[in-house]
DNA sequence: GTAGTTTTTTGACATTTGTCAAATAGATTT
DNA sequence: AAATCTATTTGACAAATGTCAAAAAACTAC
């Protein structure tokens, strides 16, 4: 839950109230290397906070496997148009090794919503942490270059090569495994 | 304030008081042609509603005129990031013709939100609906080719054309002036 | 430890896009 | 209408990136 306190003042009482009864909410669930979490196609009912381990969402493009995200230990992952809108979603979510994340569910966040509408505002910081997160992406793919791209990479999630193929990296950062893999040569 | 209602239900008597609590804060404000309205460096304290015209988000990179964003009526533009996070703004916004628009100022929206803890969730629902726009966005850029980037910029926001230079286009989709100007010539 | 599988790198070449400079077209001002 | 300014297009070439195929390296399972 660090992501979520992190931008959240917790001296508030209330907020101590808030993140106990999410924890409450969520569940631990356990995943195996290579695992599909969540299917293209179907609506995405649960965000994933993985404990361990490294997630990832991805959809394809004319059969090229493309990774829109990852999430490790401190970060989250869903399929959050599908999640938000309630459509069907384009991403499929699986596990890169094996691992637990807990997970937290559309239904049950609506619940405590409206049994507790004083919680939406961390409902509403929390997606400006995320919102903020995509506006820097979308910089990051405008402005940069791929081989500025691949090196704020590794300064901003250095683990993530530790758990990641460089082929899932390179579509994350919108290029080919083989351009990557000459941008990590020039080194 | 289209763009918001579309997203909420209106049929909750607490969302037409929300609306009109709304429209007390808002401003109009009338721009020139080419006027800056923001300017980077400072703070963006204000969320601009178009009524008519088209406003523009923007920055520097390397000396390049980059276009992050444009509003027309029935959307919205600010330097979120700013906005959000109460820092320096890397974004310049500006008047692209002569043009009014409504203002709703952060700390009018904190106020309103901490007197009415209730607005909370119309602000959450507010945020999902830009967030799936930045997501939509991304994919975009990721996914497409430049051809294709422009094609659906074109049924999207066709009015578009009419008002902006294509120079900004261009640097809204990621691309050179003249390779949009070949792109167009293709046809 | 060997065989088999997956991941990463490399080479050759094609394609896309960028850059710079100049030409053209379109607007605006006088 | 001419002069001026701005926006857009075009040409020539350079740079970046993609594609396909194959080799090399790293990892797995037996």
């Amino acid at each position: 839950m660090q992501f979520i306190i992190d931008h959240i003042d917790i001296s508030e009482p209330l907020v101590v109230q808030f993140l106990t009864d999410l924890q409450n909410l969520m569940k631990l669930e356990h995943f195996e290397k290579n695992q599909k979490i969540h299917t293209a196609g179907s609506i995405c009912d649960k965000i994933y906070f993985p404990q361990n381990g490294f997630l990832r969402a991805y959809y394809y493009k004319e059969d090229k496997d493309i990774t829109a995200h990852f999430a490790g230990e401190g970060s989250s992952v869903a399929a959050i148009d599908s999640f938000i809108q309630r459509k069907k979603s384009r991403y499929n979510i699986e596990a890169l090794e094996k691992c637990n994340a807990f997970t937290l569910s559309y239904q049950d966040i609506q619940e405590l919503l409206a049994a507790h509408p004083v919680y939406e505002k961390y409902i509403r910081l929390f997606l400006e942490h995320i919102y903020i997160e995509l506006a820097e992406r979308i910089e990051d793919l405008v402005f940069n270059t791929a081989k500025e791209r691949y090196e704020k990479l590794i300064l901003k999630q250095p683990t993530l090569f530790q758990h990641v193929n460089l082929g899932h990296i390179a579509s994350y950062i919108g290029i080919s495994q083989e351009t990557l893999s000459r941008i990590r040569a020039q080194k």
